[in-house]
DNA sequence: AATTAGTTTATAATAGTTCTAAAGTGAAAA
DNA sequence: TTTTCACTTTAGAACTATTATAAACTAATT
């Protein structure tokens, strides 16, 4: 995913492409593999790997447009922090205690033999399947 | 479940019945269904279901108490809040974001037909299933 | 009844996040 | 281009959920 495309996505999401919100896009969405984070950890990141700054407040600004724009998704984990993941398609996690850490796992990779139907008048919107590991 | 049953399940775990605790594992246990509930919906009800107070600070070192010694599990749910769960045994949930509403679903009801395994050196814990709703 | 260790309480402190309003900036219009 | 203006960034205040503190209280043992 090259600058232009950051660009085309920005603006396509109705996103002015600002110079906080290119860099921010560059540096979670130009990556071959998935990339999970927290604001916490994300500001710390941006703080090592690039040379702008970028108020807390604009952090969260940018990747709640971003989420806005469906460029990102919310993860729950236990905890009080936020994660976000840049695999937006249908998908399941495992999740490492100890250290913390987020690892996607492919919708094909889990298949149901059962599942309940939605109580009464409601439908299923999503399934999601959460794996705690441990050592 | 009697009130002699709460007051050994408290000596039990190691907790001393006081009033309060006693109050609140009585508001809780003492239930034909599972319940869902946060820290701000416990104080709410309990204000309006007994006559005595509770501060607020009494109201999550109890439910924190009662977490630990394995009375109540914690569910987690996108939002800032968290939820906790009478029912301690191993099950999965709907919830329903229209009134931010848990409803239990019996371990049995789901079977999986593939499941990935655990990364490198890890054990899979727990699965948990979440199935969200809509209308 | 006296002691004491565990508990409750009000309040302060903290962590994560959201709000505010002033200053700054992209991009459309002149 | 320059001007304009709505959108964005920013620092800091405010807010929400939760945890910590330390003094007063209380269950249970002596």
């Amino acid at each position: 995913m090259k600058k232009i495309d950051i660009l085309k996505k920005l603006r396509s999401s109705g996103l002015r492409p600002t110079k906080q919100r290119v860099e921010i896009a560059k540096f979670l969405f130009e990556r071959e593999k998935t990339f999970h984070f927290t604001v916490e950890s994300l500001d710390k990141l941006l703080a090592k790997k690039t040379t702008s700054k970028f108020a807390l407040a604009t952090i969260y600004n940018t990747i709640h447009a971003f989420k806005a724009a469906g460029h990102l998704s919310e993860v729950e984990v236990k905890g009080k922090k936020t994660y976000f993941d840049t695999n937006i398609s249908n998908h399941h996690h495992f999740y490492d205690s100890e250290n913390s850490e987020l690892i996607d796992i492919e919708a094909n990779e889990v298949v149901f033999q059962k599942l309940p139907k939605a109580p009464n008048g409601k439908k299923i919107k999503n399934v999601e399947v959460f794996i705690n590991l441990k050592n």
